[in-house]
This record gives structure tokens, sequence and C-alpha cells, in this order.
DNA sequence: GGGGGGATTCGG
DNA sequence: CGAATCCCCCCG
């Protein structure tokens, strides 16, 4: 079909075009597959939104209508109506009523999935990130936790549904590091103790050594 | 149309 | 540990 004949002759051609000092746009083939199996291979990616940009060191997955923990368990709804689109767009919810969270769709097209984005390293942008967030955290904290690391970037709900992988305000790149080839797992954060969310699977993939600041303030108190 | 809950964070 | 603070979605 045209679409993967553009993929595999053209696409190669078209990321080194929109090269930029972060890095090359990430292959939307990488994430046309289950969040479960894309998820780790996001560690170590670029998130950039304009000017600010972090590496990725921490994701989580989440799947489609046999995941509960999941946005989409219920079917498409208007909040979720992102996760069920193709692969590579942002899906961004508002949560708590005060925070945002990003998630990379992935899975092919009408099949929900997405990869939350739990914690960054931040790599540029250091003074816009603490005047975001007000605050004169340490480098290491500014992203540390889904919210922050939104608050951090700039992202809103606003960007939901933009596309990472065309050269827009929000993009995923590759920067040449390569994702761990032993990642950690864990169990999936922050999920309630309801009937069925599958809080036992490790779901919760991050770069070793890297500890979760939720799971290290859990541990604190 | 009502109401409970949430993929979080921060302060006490 | 509990408040903050809004949106969303299920249910009636």
């Amino acid at each position: 079909m045209s679409l993967g004949l553009r993929s595999w002759i053209f696409e190669p051609v078209w990321r080194r075009l929109h090269a930029d000092e972060f890095g090359v746009p990430v292959a939307r083939e990488l994430l046309s597959d289950s969040p479960f199996i894309v998820a780790p291979k996001l560690l170590n990616l670029v998130l950039v939104k304009d000017a600010v940009a972090g590496r990725i060191v921490e994701v989580e997955a989440y799947g489609a209508g046999d995941d509960p923990a999941s946005h989409a368990f219920r079917g498409m709804t208007p909040r979720t109506r992102t996760m069920f689109g193709p692969p590579g767009l942002l899906y961004v919810y508002f949560t708590y009523g005060m925070h945002f969270c990003a998630n990379v769709v992935c899975h092919v097209d009408n099949v929900a999935g997405a990869v939350l984005i739990r914690a960054l390293q931040p790599l540029s942008g250091i003074e816009l990130m603490r005047a975001r967030r007000g605050s004169d955290d340490a480098v290491a904290l500014l992203c540390a936790g889904p919210a922050r690391l939104c608050q951090a970037l700039g992202i809103t709900r606003s960007d939901d549904g933009t596309d990472l992988i065309s050269s827009g305000a929000v993009r995923l790149l590759d920067d040449g590091t390569a994702a761990p080839t032993d990642p950690q797992l864990t169990a999936r954060i922050g999920l309630s103790e309801r009937a069925g969310y599958a809080r036992e699977l490790e779901y919760n993939f991050s770069i070793p050594g890297h500890e979760s600041v939720s799971r290290a303030r859990r541990r604190g108190v």
C-alpha cells in the first residue's frame, strides 16, 4: 500500500530533512505496535516543546478495552478520542483539577494505546522550566513526574492531538542514544485499588538506576 | 442533571 | 495525610 511504501522509501529521507539540534523525528513505524511493546523503546528518546527539551527516563504503558486502568477501557469518549488515533499523536489529559499529563499514542489507527511519559532528564531550557514551575528545584526534579514535566515544557490540553512526528511545537526525537537493553520493570504508579486495575503487572519502564519520584516519596512516608 | 472519582502534586 | 480544583463519565 502507498502508506507503507512511503514509510519504507521516503521516511528516512524525510527524517533527515527535518532533523534539528535535538535529533531526528522518530519513525512512525516504531509506534505502530502495542503500547506494552513500544514503551521501553521510548526510553532515551527526547521530548521537545519549542526549545525546551528533556530525555525520557520513565514511561508507563496503557492499553485498550482489555486494560481496566486505561482511559480507553470503556471505549472512545470526547476526552480519549486521541488515544484511538494513529500512532505518533500526543494525547494530553487534564486531571485532579489542575494537572496535565502527556502520552505518546501508539498502536495502529482505531486501536487505543498510549505510553504515559512519567519523567524526563532536562536537557535544554532549564531556566524556562524553573520559571514555569515557579520553583528553584534541582535540575533532576524539574521534570520528575508526569504533571511536572508538562508544566516545565508548557504542555496543556491544547496540545492534545498534535503530531509528534511532523515538525510541530511538540516533537519526539532520536538523538542517537539507544534505549537500554535492560530497562527496569515495575508496577504502574498511582492506580486506585479498584478491582481489575492490574496493579501487579509491570508496565512501568525506566532507565536502570532511575527511581520514580512518586515511589521514592511513598518510601519516605 | 447529579455526583463520585481521578495515570498528581505540594504542604503541614 | 489531605487539600486543591476541574473535567469527565456513568447512572438514573
